[in-house]
DNA sequence: TACGAATGATAAGTATACTTGTCAATTATC
DNA sequence: GATAATTGACAAGTATACTTATCATTCGTA
């Protein structure tokens, strides 16, 4: 009989849970207000400048309206430029101001450091094969999640 | 360079709303209305029927104040009982209703057929090495947690 | 070029998941 | 037995993360 804490939707769930606050505590040490979702939109714009909210949203594979929400709190932080696209009326084209981009800088560095403490509990050739199932499972189950990850090229629309 | 698709957090995070999608989905299916985490703690009540909030919490490792709005949800739903408690007045006892009880009885397999639907691009070796690796993550992040997995008797607090 | 379909963004609503702060009740201590 | 510390619950606020619906604009097509 399989115990609640024996089944992997349980169990991803408390590693989230704790990758969250390991994140947001090594956050605070280092001085910087970051979540990490707001990391991972500012990253992919320092990679990606001129991409619009949908697209961004595909390119680390949230949902479109929950990344509206993220880019408002970006923006009122000056991290983050919105300019209606010149080509599209409909689109805000999105880029990283100076303040962004420095603050990614300085972030991270913080951030590749505390991926390791996530996985405090493991020595490196479990971390390594960890991350190898993650993988594998998250892109088999890419097309099940409401907010698939989206090559930049093909838009397949997730609402 | 470790790109955001390759860090642990990440994709975490990813299966993670994988995970909460497909729960959504196969409920959807069979026709009941009941969360995640909604789950879990009728689950965790109908093993412990008599616990306050906050020791609900610590079983099922949920933070003491998202735990009070989920029982509010469920209490709403009628499937839980609240009562004052007779012993510590500061306190509400919990236990599920007729109604709880019995719904618990038909989510519980369907629970538990979803689970092979959030790890559906793995091998079953590969799905039993990757729970290993989450409990092991989980059980020494415990700590790190902002709302650590707790003993039955012990309380040790988490605000 | 008119028109329906599709797209980008927002609005409103629900459900976690956390923060800090407050209050009441209980327990521990003197 | 008064007082301090703790505990259980809730309130208010923030940030995801989703739902459905609406609106404006653009695109595809006849």
């Amino acid at each position: 009989m399989l115990d609640l804490h024996e089944m992997p939707g349980h169990l991803i769930r408390r590693l989230h849970q704790i990758s969250v606050s390991v994140f947001a505590g090594a956050m605070r040490r280092a001085g910087h207000d970051l979540t990490p979702v707001q990391f991972a939109a500012l990253s992919a714009l320092a990679r990606n400048p001129g991409v619009d909210q949908a697209t961004l949203a595909g390119l680390i594979a949230y949902d479109r309206v929950t990344i509206g929400g993220v880019v408002d709190r970006l923006e009122a932080k000056g991290l983050v430029e919105r300019d209606v696209s010149a080509r599209d009326r409909r689109a805000r084209v999105l880029r990283p101001t100076r303040a962004g981009e420095a603050l990614l800088a300085e972030a991270d560095p913080v951030v590749r450091a505390l991926q390791d403490e996530i996985l405090s509990g493991l020595d490196p050739a479990e971390r390594t094969e960890l991350v190898r199932l993650l993988r594998k499972a998250a892109e088999a189950g890419n097309a099940r999640s409401r907010a698939p990850l989206q090559d930049a090229g093909r838009r397949v629309g997730n609402g």
